[in-house]
DNA sequence: AGCTCTGTTATCTG
DNA sequence: ACAGATAACAGAGC
């Protein structure tokens, strides 16, 4: 589920704990997506320590709390982060929760491809100030976009979307979303854009990011109607464009969803 | 019963 | 070195 929008929307379901101090700590500890972590250690290192920041980068959060301790998680494919009552029982698929003064701060993955993980250091760990800009970012430029396309000429351009080195977040269903947006056929190369399209995807890039923040993240609702999104769910789907059928294949491992006469 | 899936990683093949 | 295909992970939904 969870891409740049949806990990930015569940990030924030944890605010309610901030400035709330750890008093309990309750790991799925066989759980894949907990395999970093043990019960001990994590008892010791949230001993007295409090949330006070929320980050996310890409599909990536970073969660700050007192006493130099930072705990990173990751969606994977079916995370989910909530905010319940103290003391709540526990949900199926529950794989980490943190007990605070009157919030319970769950971390639920049925398929468990999410990750958990602690870090200690007095800051902003390194490789999170290194991460590169995001694409709703100003520092996300036609020029870094161009940097990277110039490396990857004979790459799929949906795979390359879906890089997350260069383009952090966006996931499945914003490649499609893009690539429909700048009316780009899925299955061209990288490096065979000219470049005027290769403007077209840099800025469908910028708007699909922004768009989904201004939507998904505030309140989960959905993006415009008029994006490809709410269509591309299910096959029998109709191009808000040309009003002809979508199509749907394989394309770079992933199901692809796009408009065969609008895209090109 | 069998197939799919908004993610990532390792491994094999060309 | 690069790029694509495939499998693996593990469960739910259709």
């Amino acid at each position: 589920m969870p891409e740049l929008a949806e990990v930015a929307y569940y990030s924030k379901q944890w605010a309610p704990g901030i400035g709330q101090c750890v008093s309990g700590i309750w790991i799925n500890i066989a759980a894949r997506c907990c395999r970093s972590l043990s019960q001990q250690t994590a008892c010791r290192i949230f001993e007295g320590a409090s949330l006070f920041k929320i980050l996310t980068h890409g599909k990536r959060m970073l969660f700050a709390f007192s006493d130099n301790v930072w705990l990173e998680i990751h969606l994977g494919m079916t995370g989910r982060l909530y905010s319940r009552e103290r003391g709540s029982d526990r949900e199926k698929h529950d794989q980490l929760v943190l007990s605070l003064a009157n919030k319970d701060l769950a971390f639920n993955d049925s398929r468990q491809f999410g990750k958990a993980k602690l870090h200690e250091c007095p800051d902003v760990p390194d490789w999170w100030r290194a991460l590169p800009p995001q694409p709703m970012d100003s520092a996300f430029t036609p020029e870094l976009f161009a940097s990277y396309c110039a490396g990857r000429k004979r790459k799929g351009l949906k795979s390359f979307l879906l890089h997350q080195e260069h383009f952090p977040g966006i996931g499945n269903w914003m490649a499609d979303e893009i690539l429909w947006q700048s009316a780009i056929d899925p299955r061209r190369l990288v490096g065979s854009l000219s470049s005027d399209e290769g403007l077209r995807v840099y800025q469908s890039i910028v708007d699909v990011s922004r768009g989904a923040m201004a939507s998904i993240a505030i309140d989960y609702r959905n993006p415009p109607a008029d994006w490809l999104f709410s269509r591309r769910w299910k096959p029998g789907g109709i191009c808000p464009k040309t009003h002809e059928a979508l199509a749907r294949d394989t394309i770079g491992g992933r199901t692809t969803c796009w408009s065969p006469t609008w895209q090109n």
